[in-house]
RNA sequence: GGUUCCGUAGCUCAACUGGAUAGAGCAACUGCCUUCUAAGCAGUAGGUUAAAGGUUCGAGUCCUUUCGGAAUCACCA
């Protein structure tokens, strides 16, 4: 049983005997006692004056002397400043709340019977990922890591967006200037390859477009007769029609792309259960459309059009089908979330996208709660912002993207220079090092883009590139290295650190209990981060765990210490927070070394 | 223009969902390596939480207004 738990059950127990009053435990709030005053846990009183019928601070005294008399085993002594009730745990109690964070599966929760979805990622085939996609593709990997450890069936998904006028643009483009390069005999990685035939797309389509307008046609009108653009057009219509020679181009250029895709997610180290691709699902939802229809959810114009009227939500008429009958994006959305959990069944489904969508997931989860669906309570869209550069936004047509392989290697170079000027590579072969620097530089970046809120924009910038120092992955991933050191000297010297000698021990230094508090909490990080869909929670706490571990590092000795009871608590403290750490960057995706 | 989100130290971010004197890291400045890894530790300095009102024991957090920024509001995806 924790310690705040106990807790809470004897102030419950203080109401019920000193006040006469039934107060549940949730409704009774512990909060860590801020460090400038004596205790760790607190209870703010004041909401209670009101049935103890004294004011806060006689309140807290009471409850206060209670505490000490009926649960001496458990608090030690207290102190009340105003409304606070500062609590002090018994050094023994703490020890004995150690013992269960020992165990090896320790933080996680029980399976559930529930199923997540979680898609992320989605990208379009016809250009390579860029920073935007990094924020994406973490996010995602880690949130669903959260998930399961709180006891979800989790399921991973890619719906990728391998069709449509902006794949004709790159398949246009290298059929007129590709001459037949492929990514062997251009040593161009796939992705990046398609990306720059929809980049020269673009460039030839601008010419046209200036080309019209010298000649007096409005701009809006020049894109859409520039020749280029009606090709475009001709293509993807080829294509529906399920033509030979585009349809073989276009399997032939995605083919490339996923190879190149393959290789980042790799070097990401992001995965996924199912894929699905939107050439086969874009034709879905139509049938939703008429459903809705007879329900009367759905009205139909004059046109043919099919709108929905959302106004009494709040929003406005959506259109759902065109008058010429085919799709819009959100039609097959709606087709796309039937099948879904046609092929799952299931409870959760979270959709990893940027916040720029917020309006059209808004719209479609609205949609399909009217339409009776009875997965239609359990969606979320996890939106994230942008990642900013200092230029401002990225546009990948003005080429102030950052790609995402680059970016991962440069963070590589960056470990490696870093490590190298430390000079902490002795002993290391060749392999182990290049090992040592992906995983260091990999979790830098990672680490940075997952520490915030994914609510809010972030701002990135190349320049002063990522820090290895402070708030940082490899300071978490350091702080594990050393404590693997002490480990491995632990074992040389015979010290176990499972057995449960620490159990003798009844006297504490303040550190050894802030650690012991702090471990206390990831069973309940875990859930705040997974009801949040929140993988900061888990940044911050993995880093205040290290943070406190590096203070007791530097202040406490642990293989000077002569009570051998003590010295083995060190060492099982030491493994406890080194498990800690390890789980809390799982969650992440970050890995951590033994060595660094 | 409507809707939604955001504004916290020079910079990048926190703040347990309304709690104590708003905290970390970077950058700056002081100390600490013959000891378990200095990618570390300890410390100094830095704030009218965009502004003004309101709600209450108590507001960065809730309400109103103003200022500033972003997204979105397509028979685009």
């Amino acid at each position: 049983m924790t310690i705040s738990f106990q807790i809470q059950q004897a102030i419950a127990a203080a109401f019920k005997e000193l006040f006469e009053a039934e107060v549940s435990v949730d409704e009774i709030k512990l909060q860590p006692t801020r460090k400038d005053f004596e205790g760790s846990f607190t209870f703010v009183t004041f909401q209670f004056a009101r049935m103890s019928r004294k004011n806060p601070e006689e309140t807290g005294r009471v409850i206060g002397e209670y505490l000490k008399n009926n649960a001496p085993e458990v608090i030690a002594d207290f102190n009340v400043v105003k409304g606070f009730l500062n609590l002090v745990i018994a050094d023994s109690a703490w020890v004995k709340a150690f013992e269960s964070m020992t165990e090896e599966n320790y933080g996680f929760h029980a399976p559930k019977k529930e199923k997540v979805m979680v898609e992320y990622s989605s990208p379009n085939t016809n250009k390579p990922l860029h920073l935007g996609h990094l924020r994406n593709n973490f996010l995602g990997y880690s949130v669903s890591q959260i998930l399961s450890a709180y006891g979800y069936n989790v399921t991973k998904v890619n719906l990728v967006n391998d069709r449509g006028i902006h794949i004709c643009k790159s398949m246009l483009a290298y059929q007129k200037f590709g001459e037949g390069e492929t990514p062997q005999s251009s040593g161009i990685k796939g992705d990046h390859l398609i990306g720059k035939y929809y980049v020269r797309f673009d460039q030839e389509l601008k010419k046209e477009v200036s080309a019209l307008t010298e000649q007096g046609m409005e701009e809006e009108q020049a894109k859409k007769e520039a020749p280029l653009m009606k090709e475009a057009q001709a293509m993807l219509k080829r294509w529906e029609s399920g033509e030979d020679a585009t349809v073989s181009l276009w399997k032939q250029m995605n083919d490339w792309v996923y190879e190149g895709f393959d290789a980042t997610y790799k070097t990401m180290g992001v995965d996924f259960d199912h894929y699905y691709y939107e050439s086969n699902t874009y034709l879905l939802g139509k049938d939703i459309v008429s459903e809705g229809i007879d329900k009367g959810v759905f009205y139909k114009k004059d046109d043919g059009s099919v709108w929905a009227d959302l106004t009494e939500e709040g929003q406005d008429h959506k259109l759902v089908l065109r008058g010429d009958g085919t799709s819009v994006y959100i039609t097959q959305d709606m087709g796309t979330a039937d099948l879904k959990f046609k092929d799952f069944q299931v409870d959760k489904s979270i959709y990893v996208v940027g916040n720029e969508q917020d309006y059209h997931f808004d719209v479609l989860f609205k949609i399909l709660g009217k339409l009776g669906r009875p997965y239609a309570k359990g969606m979320f869209h996890l939106s994230y912002g942008m990642v900013d550069l200092p230029s401002g936004k990225m546009k990948s047509r003005e080429g102030t993207v950052v790609d995402a392989d680059d970016l991962m290697q440069e963070m590589f170079d960056t470990a490696e220079s870093h490590t190298k000027e430390l000079g902490k590579i002795e002993g290391f072969t060749d392999v182990q090092a290049k090992e040592l620097y992906r995983t260091l530089g990999l979790g830098a970046l990672k680490y940075f883009l997952l520490k915030v809120d994914p609510k809010k924009r972030m701002l990135f910038n190349p320049e002063d590139s990522i820090q290895f120092q402070g708030n940082t992955g490899p300071f978490v991933q350091y702080t594990h290295a050393r404590i693997s050191a002490i480990l491995r000297k632990a074992e040389q010297l015979g010290i176990d650190a499972h057995a449960k000698a620490f159990l003798n021990v009844n006297k504490l230094e303040k550190t050894e209990a802030e650690l012991i508090q702090l471990l206390g909490e990831f069973p309940e990080k875990i859930k705040e981060a997974a009801e949040d869909y929140a993988p900061s929670v888990i940044a911050q706490y993995v880093y205040d765990v290290a943070k406190e571990y590096n203070r007791f590092y530097a202040e406490v000795s642990i293989f000077a210490e002569k009570d051998e009871n003590a010295l083995q608590f060190r060492v099982a403290l030491s493994k406890a927070v080194a498990s800690t750490i390890r789980k809390g960057m799982g969650l992440l995706g970050v890995d951590v070394p033994e060595r660094m």
